[in-house]
DNA sequence: AATCGCTCGCTTTTT
DNA sequence: GCGAGCGATT
C-alpha cells in the first residue's frame, strides 16, 4: 500500500529494447513476436523450457533455472516475458507464484506482464489478459497463505502481525516478565535481543552460532536469551500475533510437512524469484521444500547487488543454486547493460571490480556519450544541498523532468538539509525510505484501537490503546489485560471491568467503540472512521501539535477506506508502509511533478536519467556503522554500484569536504572533515570527470576560513549549555 | 495510581 | 537532540 507514485516508478523507458532506433520493419515483426525484442541471452531466459510445448498441454515443469541479470540487463522485462510465455503457452496464471523484493517490484512487474499479455490477446488471441494473483513480497505471500492454510496448522486465521515495535515492545515485556532488565545485569536491550532473535531464525543457525559470529559482546547470556526467545515466542501465539520473521517461519514449518508441502508445491505450477541474491536461507528453505528437484522453479538475481546480508540474506543461496539439484540447474547470464551510458558502467564496473570476492561478469553497454560521471567535491552540507538543487533546476530547464531525476544517499538522515532547501524553494519532492508515518505515536494509537478491536488478545495493542483513555494508566491496562484474557467470551465484558473513578465515563465511551468496532457485523471503513473521531476527542491532551496529527490521521483515514477489510487494511499496512508522512505532501497530487529522494536501499531495481548520490565520503560510504568486519565493506563496496548504475545519462558523486553530524556522544553536535570513499581510490580517478563548486574563482579565498570559524564557535558555545 | 522531570545511552540499511 | 527508564511529586 505504498503512496501512489511509487507505483508509477520512474521508468519512462523500457530497458530491454536492443534496437533503439528500429525501423518500422522491426516494429510490426514486435508486434508479432514480442520475444523480438529481446537479445540471445535474454529470449533464453525468458523461453527456457517453454519454447517446445504444445498450449494444448499447459506448460511442464521445466528443470531449475538460474538467470545472473547485471545492473539494467533488462532483468525486469526479461521475467516479465518469461511469465508472459508461460502463460501463453498455457500455464494457469492463477498457479503461477512469483515473488519479487518489494511490492512496488511486485506491482511493477503485475503491470508489464499484463501488458504484455494485453498485447498478445489484441494480438489476435482470444482470451482477455488475465491477472497474476499471486506475486508479492515472501512476507506479504506467506501471510496469504497462513491466513488460507490457518486452519490445517493450528492458527488463528484473524492473526495479526506485529511490525518491529511492535515486537520490540513485546519482547521488552517478556523482559522484564523473566526479570532480566534488572540494572545490575546488563542484559541485551530489547533492540538487541530482537536482532539476536531475527538473526537466528533467519539464518537458521543455531543461537550460539549467531552469537559467536555476529553477536559476540552478547555471549555470556546465551541460555538466558533461549529462555527469552522461547518465553516471547508462548506470548506471541498466546495472542494469535505473528511477527515478520514467523511469516517466513511459519511458511517454512508448513511445507516441510511432506504433505502440505507437496499440496504447495503442486498448487504452484511455477515459481519465480527475483533478486535472489537478497533472500536469506529461510527463504530459500521454503523453496526447496515446495520444489525439492526444482521443477517449475526460476531465480533471477546478481551477486554484485547484494545489500541485505544485514538482514540474514546470504549470497551463498544464489551461488550454490545450480548444484543444489540433479541435474544442476541451467544458468544464463544476462550482460549486456540497456540502462547506462558506456562511461557510467565503466566507473561502475572499476568499482566493483576492487570488490574482494566476486562472479566474474562484466557489463557491457552500446550506449555511446561523451559524459562521464562528475565527482563534484564542495564545502560542506549546504554547498551540497544547494548544488543539488541548482543542477536539478538546470536538468529541468534542459527537458529532463524532476521524477526522471533522483537523489540517492546510505541513510534517511543524508538528506534532511536538502529536505530543507527543496522545500524553501518551493520544489516538490517525494522521499523513499526512513520516513516512518507508521512509528508516529499517534498512528501508532489509532491503529492499536484497530488491531485491539480486531484481536484482544493482543496485549500491545491493548496495552497501548487502553492508556489513550485519560485516568488510566500501565496498572489499570495491565490488570484489564489480564483480566479478558483469564475470560473465555473476551469482549463482552469490557464496559465491566473496573477502572478508576473519574475515567469512568471515558471508559464505557471507549469499551462500547471497541465492542461495536471489533463485532462480527462491524461494518468497514466505517468502524474505523468511528475510531478515528473518537481518537480526534481525546488528541489535545494526548498530544501537542495536534493539528498536524490530527491531518496524518485523516490521512490515514482515507487510506482506509480504499481497503476491503480491516484486517487487509492491518496487513498490508504492516508489511508495506506508506512512504511519505503527510506534513509536506499532502493529499498526493498524482499529476505533479516531483523530485526522487531515496535511501540507496529503496532505490533497488528502479532507474533515473539522472542520479545524484549524496555523501560520498568515508563514514557515509561506507557507513561507520558498518566498518566492523570485511564483509560488512564488501557490503558497503556494492551499495555505491547499486547506487551508481541506476542512472541512465547523468551520474554525479557528491564528495563534500566536510559535514555536519548530530548525536554524537560526547560532543553535541560538530563538524567532521570526511576524505573521499575509499570505493573510489585515486587509481579510479581517470573514470570521472572532477570538478568543485562554487567555482573557485567565484569565491573569494579568505572567506570560507572565516565562516567555518564563526559556525563552529556559534556550536561549541551552545553545545556548553546543553 | 498517574504523571512530571531528570539522566543515561544510543544513534543504518528493511520485510 | 531523542527515547526509555526511573524516582519524586501530585
Amino acid at each position: 500500500m505504498r503512496r501512489k507514485p511509487s507505483v508509477r516508478a520512474p521508468q519512462a523507458v523500457e530497458p530491454a529494447q536492443p534496437d533503439r532506433a528500429a525501423a518500422p520493419k522491426a516494429e510490426a515483426a514486435r508486434a508479432a513476436d514480442p520475444l523480438a525484442q529481446l537479445n540471445d541471452a535474454q529470449r533464453q531466459a525468458a523461453t527456457f523450457g517453454i519454447g517446445g510445448l504444445r498450449a494444448a498441454a499447459g506448460v511442464a515443469a521445466h528443470r531449475p533455472l538460474l538467470v545472473i541479470a547485471g545492473a539494467g540487463s533488462g532483468k525486469t522485462a526479461t521475467l516479465a516475458q518469461r511469465v508472459a510465455q508461460l502463460v501463453a503457452h498455457g500455464a494457469d496464471p492463477g498457479r503461477i507464484l512469483l515473488l519479487t523484493f518489494s511490492r512496488r517490484a511486485a506491482s511493477e512487474m503485475s503491470r508489464r506482464v499484463e501488458r504484455l499479455l494485453t498485447r498478445r490477446a489484441a494480438a489476435g488471441a482470444r482470451n482477455a489478459a488475465p491477472s497474476l494473483s499471486w506475486s508479492g513480497t515472501f512476507h506479504g505471500v506467506g501471510a496469504r497463505l497462513l491466513r488460507e492454510y490457518a486452519g490445517r496448522i493450528g492458527l488463528d486465521p484473524t492473526f495479526t502481525i506485529h511490525d518491529r515495535q511492535d515486537s520490540g515492545d513485546l519482547i521488552n515485556l517478556v523482559r522484564h516478565e523473566l526479570g532480566f532488565s534488572v540494572k545490575s545485569k546488563r542484559f541485551p536491550l530489547k533492540a538487541t535481543c530482537l536482532a539476536i532473535y531475527s538473526a537466528t531464525v533467519n539464518t537458521q543457525s543455531p543461537l550460539r552460532e549467531v552469537l559467536q559470529t555476529s553477536f559476540p559482546w552478547c555471549a555470556e547470556w546465551e541460555s538466558d536469551l533461549k529462555r527469552l526467545f522461547l518465553a516471547y515466542v508462548e506470548a506471541k501465539q498466546a495472542q494469535q500475533v505473528l511477527d515478520y520473521d514467523d511469516l517466513l517461519l511459519y511458511w517454512a514449518q508448513m511445507v516441510s510437512d511432506p504433505a502440505l508441502g507437496g499440496e504447495l508445491g503442486e498448487r504452484f505450477g511455477h515459481v519465480l524469484v527475483d533478486e535472489y541474491q537478497d533472500t536469506n536461507r529461510l527463504q530459500a528453505a521454503i523453496l526447496l521444500a515446495m520444489k525439492p528437484d526444482g521443477r517449475g522453479l526460476t531465480v533471477v538475481g546478481d551477486d554484485a547487488q547484494s545489500i541485505y546480508a544485514f538482514r540474514g540474506a546470504t549470497v551463498r543461496n544464489i551461488l550454490d543454486f545450480p548444484a543444489h539439484f540433479d541435474p544442476p540447474a541451467q544458468r544464463v547470464t544476462l550482460e549486456r547493460n540497456y540502462r547506462s551510458t558506456q562511461p557510467i558502467l565503466a566507473a561502475a564496473n572499476q568499482v566493483i571490480a576492487l570488490a574482494a570476492e566476486r562472479f566474474s561478469k562484466d557489463l557491457w553497454s552500446e550506449r555511446p556519450s561523451a559524459q562521464k560521471p562528475t565527482l563534484v567535491s564542495l564545502r560542506d552540507d549546504a554547498d551540497q544541498a544547494n548544488y543539488v538543487v541548482e543542477q536539478v533546476l538546470a536538468r529541468r530547464e534542459a527537458g529532463v523532468k524532476l521524477k526522471a531525476q533522483a537523489v540517492l544517499f546510505r541513510t534517511a538522515q543524508h538528506s534532511v538539509r536538502l529536505e530543507l532547501e527543496l522545500t524553501r524553494r518551493n520544489i516538490p519532492f517525494v522521499k523513499f525510505g526512513g520516513l516512518k508515518f507508521l512509528e508516529a505515536a499517534h498512528v501508532k494509537d489509532v491503529l492499536a484501537v484497530l488491531r485491539w478491536a480486531q484481536n484482544p488478545r493482543d496485549r500491545i495493542a491493548g496495552f497501548r490503546a487502553l492508556q489513550l483513555v485519560s485516568g488510566i494508566g500501565q496498572k489499570t491496562a495491565s490488570r484489564v489485560l489480564r483480566n479478558i484474557f483469564a475470560a473465555a467470551p473476551a469482549r463482552a465484558l469490557l464496559g465491566e471491568q473496573p477502572v478508576p473513578e473519574g475515567a469512568r465515563a471515558t471508559w464505557l465511551e471507549f469499551a462500547a467503540l471497541i465492542e461495536d468496532c471489533g463485532a462480527a457485523g462491524a461494518v468497514w471503513p466505517a468502524a474505523f472512521d468511528r475510531i478515528c473521531r473518537w481518537y480526534e476527542t481525546q488528541i489535545d491532551r494526548l498530544h501537542g501539535d495536534a493539528q498536524m496529527r490530527q491531518a496524518d490521521v485523516d490521512q490515514l483515514g482515507r487510506i482506509a477506506s480504499t481497503y476491503a477489510s480491516a484486517e487487509s487494511f492491518l496487513t498490508e499496512l504492516t508489511l508495506d508502509p506508506p512512504d511519505a508522512t503527510s506534513d509536506q505532501a499532502g493529499p498526493p497530487l498524482l499529476d505533479e511533478d516531483y523530485l526522487i529522494l531515496s535511501t540507496i536501499h529503496s532505490a533497488k531495481g528502479q532507474e533515473w536519467t539522472a542520479v545524484s548520490v549524496l555523501n560520498a565520503v568515508d563514514g557515509c560510504i561506507p557507513s561507520d556503522m558498518a566498518t566492523g568486519s570485511a564483509a560488512e565493506i564488501e557490503e558497503e563496496r556494492r551499495l555505491l554500484y547499486v547506487a551508481m548504475t541506476r542512472a541512465r545519462e547523468q551520474l554525479e558523486i557528491i564528495v563534500p569536504q566536510r559535514f555536519y553530524v548530530t548525536h554524537q556522544a560526547g560532543f553535541g553536535d560538530r563538524h567532521l572533515y570526511a576524505s573521499r570513499t575509499r570505493f573510489i581510490s585515486n587509481a579510479l580517478l581517470p573514470y570521472f570527470e572532477q570538478r568543485s563548486w562554487p567555482p573557485p574563482a567565484e569565491t573569494p579565498v579568505a572567506n570560507p576560513a572565516a565562516k567555518q570559524q564563526a559556525l563552529d564557535l556559534a556550536a561549541r558555545m551552545r553545545a556548553m549549555w546543553k
